[in-house]
DNA sequence: CTTTAGTCTGCAACCGATTGCACGCTGGGC
DNA sequence: GCCCAGCGTGCAATCGGTTGCAGACTAAAG
């Protein structure tokens, strides 16, 4: 059915060898038999099957990234930016979600494994044990978690937490709330120690209200603490989270900012569509898709060298 | 360095064709020697190379999912959907986003071909031809599009069309406008189509507005249009676009729904999120995603089978 | 006790591409 | 005219599974 190299061969009566050469390494053969097997390739419509090659040479062009939610825009974002960078290297991807579930996490590492030159891990909530373990399944990046043997890409967290907190400081605030995302999120836990030393560098009051889910009705839930604690502004570990909380304090007439201010994290596109529009803390999104990639393609290409830190 | 049957078949003291038996076909092996196969290739953690089987078998148990913009939430719930349903069958899901590049999704359906059983395309912008070569390289399914000799999974448009005119009839209204998408896209013609035989039936006076980006901007820029067309409420083609709308007609001081009528189609959760919320049209994005594969799966099982048109 | 049917297992070929090795050919140097 | 170097190409093995075929062995039937 599909056109193989051996087809191709024929055709150009050449050998099989040859035509994987003229087309791979295009170097060592004879500039007339290269061109006549390029044109016979593509006039036959010839694509190499990856899955073939990659059995030999142990390169799939395939890379896997897997995260919690794309129903959080957030991580659409980092999808986007990782597909383009990998197609630019003509890598394709495989997009898994786990629905928010840390134990789904590992079993898609290992089903991927066999089928990707290298795994991306987006937001991942497993333990450090799980992720040790994946990274021996198969070269693996971390996005928004740092573990120290394994490559990573995260952002500045202390230095944007301390920017949230001055800025509520000059709204004149001496107490903040802190809404944290799920338990096992290493983003979140590290929002929060940001936070703590930036609070505690400004003389501020930093409430800790517990952990939420970090979606819409995450933080419409997490609005009867924030009331309760009665602190005059809260952050909350994403915008999705924000935006909820905002809307289900307008339900109870609390006007925002106004009566309380609420700053959430990730700049999704969403955030500046609303109307007051959300105060964020801008996560350069493409910056870690696209690094995450590169720093994956780098420790394939260069197996031996060490693990890097981004951003 | 990985587990292959090999090791699996010394360490059982079998050759490898048992393993394989054993695992893809345990009836024609013996019980005894079956369960200690099992057991051995756990204990081992041998995972199957999906790719070596898909070059024999031709199943890869991968399916492709390519759709024009991951940053329109719409997309990301079929993708969910999607991914849902084809793990509950086994198989991994490959993501491509052409951004909005009609150009870009026959190169898609190429280059992931050879790696999996089946693609979905979703909103596909291809022109018929290219639509047919595409289903001549691997088996797909279609959705949000209709193409006869393809198995695809739409909405019924004109009910959805005919209930948001009686919508905005029964509010008042006598004259309608349409903001439409991408020139290429086949649900937004059908819309049109839609709108247009309802408004007849109702004798309300639809006027075409043009078409615009599906996108935030795209319905920001769209305002203009609408504004000098004069009608009185308007439908855009997603939500996404209808939000942009609400947004710049906002920044005029155009109160909407009080001075104009807007309505959205997908029913995107954001959708909901906004105060006042966004009037739309439910779109079933779960059905679509998990009827899409059903119609797949169906249709690797038995290759004979006509094509199916479903919702 | 032989025949026959049936079960279980292994051998070897195969899928499509890649690659080490060796052979044949050409051309320059002596 | 001969030798050696070097280039270009083909043969055959390989990757990790799968599968047709045939042989070994068991058990039931005659």
């Amino acid at each position: 059915m599909a056109v193989t190299v051996r087809d191709v061969a024929k055709a150009a009566g050449v050998s099989a060898s040859t035509v994987s050469r003229a087309l791979a390494n295009p170097a060592v053969v004879d500039p007339a038999t290269r061109e006549r097997v390029v044109r016979v390739a593509d006039a036959l419509g010839y694509r190499p099957n990856r899955a073939a090659r990659g059995l030999i040479t142990g390169r799939t062009g395939n890379i896997g990234l897997i995260l919690p939610d794309l129903a959080n825009p957030f991580f659409p974002s980092v999808v986007k930016a990782v597909q383009q960078r990998a197609h630019a290297s003509d890598y394709q991807v495989f997009v898994a979600d786990t629905d928010e579930v840390p134990q789904a996490e590992l079993g898609l590492v290992r089903s991927l494994a066999k089928q990707v030159d290298g795994v991306i891990l987006c937001s991942p909530r497993m333990p450090p044990a799980e992720l040790r373990e994946a990274s021996g399944y198969v070269p693996v990046v971390l996005v928004n978690r740092h573990a120290g043997p394994i490559s990573s890409v995260t952002i500045d967290t202390p230095a944007a937490m301390r920017a949230v907190v001055d800025h509520l400081v000059s709204l004149g605030h001496r107490e903040i709330g802190y809404v944290a995302g799920p338990r096992s999120s290493w983003s979140s836990r590290q929002r929060l120690i940001g936070l703590r030393s930036a609070t505690e560098a400004t003389g501020v009051r930093l409430v800790d209200l517990g952990h939420f889910a970090p979606t819409f009705e995450g933080g419409r839930h997490a609005v009867q603490c924030v009331v309760a604690s009665g602190v005059t502004s809260v952050v909350a570990y994403n915008d999705l989270c924000a935006i909820g909380m905002v809307s289900a304090l307008r339900e109870r007439g609390t006007v925002v900012p106004d009566d309380l201010s609420v700053v959430g994290v990730d700049d999704i596109e969403m955030s500046a569509m609303l109307h007051p529009a959300l105060t964020t803390v801008r996560v350069p999104k493409q910056d870690l898709g696209r690094t995450a990639v590169d720093l994956l393609l780098h420790a394939l290409a260069d197996p031996t060298s060490r693990a890097r830190h981004a951003s």
